[in-house]
RNA sequence: GGCGCGGUGGCGGAAUUGGCAGACGCGCUAGGUUUAGGACCUAGUUCUCGUAUGAGAGUGAGAGUUCGAGUCUCUCCCGCGCCACCA
């Protein structure tokens, strides 16, 4: 028989919110902090992968509830951002009334759900009294000069018409619209994120999140350890600093090779050659992505030479735009002969290349050497090779990381305490010094749109550059603008925003017309929760020290480098400036897989397979939707969305129903206790685990066995439904009334899995490594009685027959004859 | 090219420390119940041979360690994700 879902559902998610059973508690015990990734209320609804994760934070919220926690998961909205603006762009209504409306369906979806969230805490990042604190945070980054103008060439998204972070371009592409990205110069707002590159790096050891996450934020920090080292330029006052993270194959360096924007060039541009001007004019021309997708390199020699700090040899410097002036020193040394890409260079233009082999006579390097005016090879231990030009290959190459690619006669003398040695001997003499470099570049925010919270500055014409008074925050977005899109922000067209008096002079100034990017939002909504209606703080500190940090987060990996850098960033940052208590916002990370539809494809509106999480829940119940989406596979792998196995889910609900009708005052036998009882034991250890789909397979095995009984005493039943509630809870507590409990399962604590000692143990038996039977004997028993006893299982015995076998016993396991 | 993750029946996936490979679910097959339907009940379902008890093979390929490998080591192939001229 099928229970009716619908009736039920409604019915407990009132009386929840009607006894408001989710509010955190205000007690004293020990906290669990259960979060999801909040979502941005888009006019389309739920997604069917929103579900997944905040079900996995819901269980848990159950679990740990139920084990006596004092738990806080809230919900809030991402409600800044380019969808909504586009709409208004193209409808012409306001943003703020699309997003309520959004908004409210969200709220009311998730609430069909049965998700255990405390809905007082709410929050939503476009709401003036969440951006007042975004703005607040902003300020306060400005005055520490973490937060700062800079004319750069930036991203520009002609499709957004406005500019992007480094980590919202995905080869080449914008992230949101997937225009060619272009490059501008641009003046516009960073924070200093580069600040935090070390501790951003060190402190993910310490974190309990996937390996691939932290992989990706590892790769995209990108921390390189080398040395500069500095040469002199022949005819020219001027030095030229070089970045490497090969020091031990300065011997090599035959040219050095500068970027086209590289200061050197400006400094002596009288004296450059009409082919090398062309060639700077060219390469500012293309954008740095356009240099990037060049298959060949190019380069022009600039006729000046450098005199190589060791040999006192002059090398030609070459321009090239496949060095970047934003990184390193905007320089480097070229040796061919160990470095592929150096090698390729050189081969194009016929430039010299010279090996490096280990100072034969001079194998310890640590020793200081009186002649090492004389001898210079001593300071990295090793000399000029010779070339061997004849097979026109050199005898090692290395790629930028010092990974031997092409191992010749030579070998790789670059271990770390080679480096060492190495970079302790350039300080010494003078000519560099160590030097760590990193690839994150500071966190570009300025936002040229809209529906974004407005960066809180005043610029004065006498008084420059000011942030706005706390006092008068929020600055408000104004209504008096025209969506459309000029490349500039529209608030630029409400007189009544941009023009205001300074604060300083009293004089004419300008506000800032741009807005923050809406990853400043949700850099810190995490700390909202805590204390979501306080007008004068950003958060109590007693809360902070209660709640923080979050001890789980879930959410899609697609945030690897986006959210979680930032939110890690700005947790670091605050709690310099206002001190949280916490250097980490999220303990424990967890990556909800991605769903794809039923046709293998990502869902999309386009392609026409978006599943409607509203169908399911009124289908098939809101139980089974959630259940379900937890037992298509591993929580973190993706998963393709398949109908039919949700109906498997379903019937498994109304096995489940229809056990109750066997209730009985009536002793159970052991062996369905024992099912039962395992099953507990396992589904505790699962959750802990992230296992929910074994989790449900085991109660189904339970129900399975439950099934097979004619009678089941309300004891044992009440103990599977504690166990089931986290996953269907209002099936649960359905049951649990009907069944003669009384309160919310909520308050019930969870079960402590009753296994009694085993007196038995089953032996798999084997010949040679094959099974061949099994015996349940009396534990503990000596081998050689077990031996004997697994000798007479008779299809055992016939493979024995006529052989002196040798017997391999792990206790109370599994017993190996070896007859041969 | 680098980094990370993965490859097990018709399908999604189990097998947590090396010890009965394929749990659980879908699908499929046969039978039952029903006017009918299946989100019902029963039995079966890795492949090959066999009516069957059973035997042999089998976790991307190949080697190795081990009494014993889906699991550990090495080499390779394939798929997915991220980064990619970062010196």
């Amino acid at each position: 028989m099928s229970y009716n879902h619908q009736d039920i559902e409604k019915k407990w998610q009132k009386r929840w919110e009607d006894d408001q059973i989710y509010r955190t508690p205000d007690a004293i015990e020990e906290k669990f902090y259960s979060l999801g990734m909040f979502p941005y209320p888009s006019g389309d609804g739920l997604h069917i992968g929103h579900p997944k994760g905040y079900t996995a934070n819901d269980i848990w919220a159950r679990y740990k509830r139920s084990r006596g926690f004092q738990v806080l998961m809230p919900m809030g909205w991402d409600s800044f951002g380019l969808p909504a603006e586009n709409y208004a762009i193209k409808t012409g209504v306001h943003p703020a009334q699309t997003t309520k409306k959004a908004i409210d369906n969200f709220r009311q979806q998730l609430k069909s759900i049965g998700l255990s969230y405390d809905w007082s805490r709410e929050i939503s990042t476009s709401d003036p009294s969440y951006y007042k604190w975004t703005q607040w945070i902003f300020l306060r980054l400005f005055e520490k000069g973490l937060a700062y103008q800079k004319e750069a060439p930036v991203n520009w998204c002609p499709g957004c018409q406005t500019v992007l972070a480094n980590e919202q371009v995905k080869e080449g592409l914008c992230d949101r619209c997937s225009s060619k990205v272009v490059q501008k110069n641009l003046k516009q707002w960073f924070l200093k994120i580069t600040d935090y590159a070390e501790e951003l790096l060190e402190g993910l050891d310490d974190l309990d999140w996937p390996d691939s996450i932290k992989a990706m934020q590892k790769n995209w920090i990108g921390k390189s350890s080398g040395a500069s080292v500095n040469f002199d330029v022949n005819e020219s006052t001027s030095k030229i600093e070089i970045f490497t993270t090969r020091p031990d194959t300065l011997f090599g360096a035959t040219y050095l090779v500068i970027s086209p924007e590289h200061p050197f060039l400006k400094i002596h541009s009288a004296k450059l050659s009409s082919e090398v001007l062309d060639y700077i004019e060219q390469a500012k021309a293309k954008s740095e992505l356009d240099r990037q997708a060049a298959k060949e390199k190019t380069g022009v020699d600039t006729g000046f030479e450098a005199i190589h700090p060791l040999t006192n040899k002059k090398i030609p410097i070459w321009v090239a735009d496949y060095v970047l002036m934003g990184y390193g020193t905007g320089a480097i040394m070229a040796v061919p002969a160990h470095d592929e890409r150096d090698w390729d260079f050189a081969q194009k233009y016929k430039l010299p290349i010279i090996s490096v082999i280990e100072d034969p006579n001079d194998s310890d390097v640590i020793s200081e050497s009186d002649s090492e005016s004389e001898n210079k090879n001593v300071i990295l231990g090793a000399v000029e090779g010779s070339y061997n030009q004849e097979n026109n290959k050199p005898p090692a190459l290395y790629t930028g990381h010092g990974r031997l690619i092409n191992s010749g006669s030579w070998n790789n003398l670059h271990s770390e305490t080679d480096l060492k040695t190495v970079l302790l001997n350039i300080t010494n003499a003078g000519i560099g010094k160590e030097e760590v470099n990193y690839r994150l570049r500071d966190w570009l925010v300025s936002r040229q749109r809209y529906w974004g919270p407005p960066i809180p500055v005043i610029y004065c014409e006498k008084c420059g550059v000011r942030g706005v008074e706390d006092k008068d925050l929020p600055v408000q977005l104004p209504d008096d603008v025209d969506f459309k899109p000029t490349g500039e922000s529209p608030l630029n067209d409400s007189e009544t925003f941009h023009n205001v008096k300074c604060l300083a002079c009293g004089g004419v100034a300008r506000r800032e017309v741009d807005t923050l990017d809406t990853f400043v939002d949700s850099s810190w909504y995490f700390i909202r929760y805590l204390d979501t209606n306080n007008e004068s703080e950003i958060c109590g500190a007693k809360h902070l020290k209660k709640w923080m940090p979050v001890d789980l987060y879930v959410g899609g990996a697609e945030h690897a480098v986006l959210h979680l850098l930032y939110a890690r960033f700005i947790t670091k940052a605050l709690d310099d400036i206002v001190g949280l208590g916490v250097r980490e916002p999220f303990r424990k990370l967890v990556n909800v897989g991605l769903i794809r539809a039923e046709d293998g494809q990502k869902m999309s509106k386009s392609r026409g397979n978006v599943v409607n999480p509203d169908e399911i829940v009124a289908e098939f119940g809101a139980d089974s939707l959630r259940i379900y989406e937890m037992f298509m596979g591993p929580f973190e792998e993706s998963v393709q969305w398949d109908p039919k196995a949700l109906v498997g889910v379903r019937r498994w609900l109304d096995r489940v129903w229809n056990l109750s009708t066997k209730l009985k005052d009536f002793e159970d036998d052991p062996q369905v206790v024992k099912v039962v009882e395992q099953t507990i034991e396992k589904v505790t250890a699962d959750i802990e685990n992230f296992r929910f789909n074994t989790c449900i397979s085991a109660m189904m095995i339970a129900a399975n066995k439950l099934q097979e009984q004619t009678s089941i005493s309300a004891e044992l039943f009440a103990r599977y439904l504690k166990i089931l509630a986290p996953f269907a809870p209002h099936l649960a507590q359905e049951l649990w009334e009907r069944t003669g409990n009384i309160g919310y399962l909520d308050d019930v604590e969870w079960p402590v899995a009753e296994l009694s000692e085993e007196t038995e143990v089953t032996v798999i038996i084997q010949v040679d490594g094959k099974f061949r039977g099994k015996v349940t004997l009396l534990k503990d028993l000596e081998q050689s009685l077990v031996e004997e006893r697994a000798k007479a299982v008779e299809n055992v015995a016939k493979f024995l027959e006529g052989t002196a076998p040798k017997a391999i016993y792990v206790p109370g396991k599994l017993i190996n004859f070896l007859t041969k």
